[in-house]
DNA sequence: AGCTAACCGAGACGGTACGTCCGGTCTTGTC
DNA sequence: GACAAGACCGGACGTACCGTCTCGGTTAGCT
C-alpha cells in the first residue's frame, strides 16, 4: 500500500520515464553522442521537454539514468559469476564476455557516453560506481574471496586491486583505442593477474 | 638553416597559432570543460574565429592540440626514463610522479578534457596516441628491455601488456574516482606487475 | 466577443512582438541603416534573436513591418482629408504637411530606410502600397473625386496621375537631395498640377 | 609622350579599374544587390581586394563609379537632345526611350542599386547629381529654352519644375513598381507637363 | 456524472554558442 | 613599388539547443 501525497498518476508518469529513457538510449546508439539532445529526446519520446527537466537536472543525468536504467532491469537484484572451482576458467569466461560486449556497436557508443559524463561529473560517477559499477565488482569479489578460500588466490590480496589489475587494461585498450581486443590479450591478461596474485 | 615549405607567413601565424593554443589551455583549466567555447578562446586569444576554424575542424581538435603542443614544447626530442639498473626502484618512481600530475588540479583538467575528447573521436584518439602517448610509452618500454637484458623481467613479456598492467589501473582509478591515488597504491601496481612479469 | 483562431499566447506574443517594433524603429531613427543588425534590435528589444526569426524572414521584413505598424497605429480605420471646399488651399495644405514631414530628421530616416527596402524587393513594395501609400492615396482620390464633382478639376483626369504629378517631384526631390523642400516648392506643385489638370 | 607623375603603371592602373568597374556592374546585373560584396568583385575582376579600398572608402563608392563610368564613356562629352521644332514629339521621344531603358532588366538592377546607394549617402547623392544626373538635366534643360524661344512653353516656367513634373512620376512609378510603364503613361505625363507650363 | 487539480504535450520565449561570411586592414612575395 | 593573393580581427548572419515559462487538454480520484 502506497502513502503516496497526491492522487496516483503513476501509472502515467512511468510511462512517460520509460519513453523516456528509451529515447535516451535509442538516440545514443544511433547518433554522435555530442547530436544527442534534450529536445531530440523529448522528441523521440513523445514527451514535452518540461517532462524531462522535471525528473532529471541535465542531459548528463538522463543519459546516466538511461544506462543505469538498463541494468537495473537485467538483474533481479543480485548478480551471480559462474563458480566451477577454477578460477582461471571462470576469470576467462567473464573477460571474453567483456570483450564480446566491448565489440557491440551499441554497447560501445553506450559506454563510452556514459564515460564521457562521469569522467567530468564527480556525482554521476558516485551514483554509476553505486549503481552499476559497485554491484558488479561485489559479485566479482565474491568469487574471489572463494578462489582464497580455495587457495587458488594469495589470502592477503587487496582485492579491489585484482579486479583493477585485471580489468582496467582491457577497459583501457578499449576506451583509447590503443589494440585489439582479442580473446588471446583476455586470457594474457588472466594469466597476468594469477601470476601477480597467485598463491 | 630553416627550409620551410610554405611561404614565410609564419611569424604572424605562429604567433596567433600560439596565443589560440595558449588560451584554450587557460579556458581549459579555468572553467568547466563544457564552459570552454570557441568563441571564448578567440576573445581570449585576441583572435578572430576565423582564424580558429581556418587550423581546426572543431573545438575538439584546437583542445587536443592545445594539449598535445604542452608536450611537444617539454620533451626537446626524445623522453628518456631513469635507469638505475634498478628496476622496481625505476618504476615506482615514474609511477610516483604520475600519482602526483594526476593531483595537480590543472592537469587533472586537461587531462579529463583530453580523455572526453578522444573517447568520442577515433582520428583524434589516433592523433594522441603518435603523439603524446606513443613516445612516451616508447621510452617507457626502452627501459623495460634494458630490464629484460638485465634479467629483471621475463625475456618473453609482452611489453605493452606489461606497461598497461602497470599503468592502466591507475589510470582508471583516476578517471573514475574510483579510489584514493596514493604512493602505497603506485608501489603496489609496481608490486603486481614484477610478479606477474618477474623472471 | 473575440473569436480569435489560435491559443491565447497573445499577451506575450504581443508584448515582445511591440517592443521589436519599437526597437527597430529607435536604431533606424538612431543610427545608420545599414548598421541596423538583427542582433541590435534584439537587444535593444529584451528579446532572443530566434523570436525575430520566427516571425519574419529578414531585417528588411521587420523594418517595414515596423514602419508600417506605425501608421497602423495612427489611423483609427479610415483616413480623410480636409474638405473647406477650396481645392487649391486644401492640397496647399497636405503638400506642406508632407513638407514638414520630410524635415523631421528621424522621419527622414524612416523613410530613407522603408524606400531602400521596397525599392529593391516587389513583395515588400506590394506590401507597402496595400498597407500604407493605398490607403492614403485612396484619401486623397476622394477628395479629388468630390473637387471634380464641384467642376474644380477636369472630370476625366485620371486621378492616379494627378497624384503623381502632384506628389511625386516632391518625394524625388526629397530622395534624391535635388533641391530645397520649401512651402514655396510645395504651392508651386499645386499650381502646376491645378494648371494641368484643372477643367 | 604623357608624362605622369610616377613611373608608368598608368597602364596597369587603367586595365584594373576597368576590370573592377566591369566586374561591379557585372554582379549587380546578375545577382541580388545584397549579395554583391567586396570580395566578389575582387575576385571576378582578378584583383586583390586592397586594390580596390586603394581607390574607393567602400563598396558603394565602388558601385555607383560602376554606374556613372558607364554614361561617361557613353557621351562624348556632351548630351544633345533632338529639337525638331515640335517639343511634344521631343519629349515624347525622351520619355519613351526612358521607359524603355527601365523595361531592361540590368539596366532595371543597375539603377536600383544605384538609387539604394544614393537615397542613404548624401556624398554620393551629390557625386551622382553631379556626374550623371546634372548633365543629362541641363541637355532637357537646353531644350526646354528653345521652347520657350519658339513660344511652346511659358517664358517664365521654373525649367527644373517642368523637368520633375515630367519625369519624376514616372520614376516613382518605377522605383515603387506602383503601376504599368507604357507607352500611353509617358505620353499623358508629357500631356500633362504642357498643360502646365505651355504658354 | 461532474468536478477539480495535478500533470502532461507542445512549443514560444530569452539566451548562448555555433560555424559561415564579409568588411576593411595588413603582410608577403611576384612581376 | 604597385600588385594578387589571402591571412587576419572583428562582428553580424541565421540556426540549433539550452533551460524556463505558459498554454490548453487529458486523466485521475473525490464528491
Amino acid at each position: 500500500m502506497s502513502k503516496e501525497k497526491g492522487p496516483d498518476h503513476s501509472r502515467r508518469k512511468e510511462r512517460s520515464r520509460q519513453a523516456i529513457l528509451a529515447a535516451a538510449r535509442a538516440l545514443v546508439t544511433e547518433e554522435t553522442y555530442e547530436k544527442v539532445t534534450v529536445e531530440a529526446i523529448a522528441a523521440r519520446a513523445g514527451v514535452g521537454k518540461q517532462t524531462i527537466y522535471r525528473r532529471w537536472p541535465s542531459k548528463s543525468a538522463v543519459v546516466v539514468a538511461a544506462l543505469l536504467a538498463l541494468s537495473e532491469d537485467a538483474d533481479g537484484q543480485s548478480v551471480t559469476l559462474p563458480d566451477t572451482g577454477d578460477l582461471r576458467a571462470d576469470l576467462g569466461l567473464v573477460m571474453r564476455a567483456t570483450v564480446e560486449e566491448f565489440a557491440d556497436p551499441s554497447f560501445d557508443k553506450l559506454i563510452r557516453a556514459l564515460n564521457t559524463e562521469i569522467a567530468n561529473d564527480a556525482a554521476l560517477a558516485a551514483e554509476y560506481r553505486e549503481k552499476l559499477a559497485g554491484p558488479l565488482d561485489e559479485a566479482k569479489k565474491a568469487r574471489l574471496r572463494s578462489a582464497q578460500k580455495a587457495g587458488q588466490l594469495a589470502s592477503d590480496a587487496d582485492l579491489d586491486l585484482v579486479l583493477e589489475v585485471l580489468y582496467a587494461p582491457l577497459f583501457l585498450r578499449w576506451l583509447h583505442r590503443s589494440g585489439p581486443l582479442t580473446t588471446a590479450y583476455a586470457d594474457s591478461l588472466v594469466d597476468a593477474t594469477l601470476r601477480a596474485f597467485g598463491p
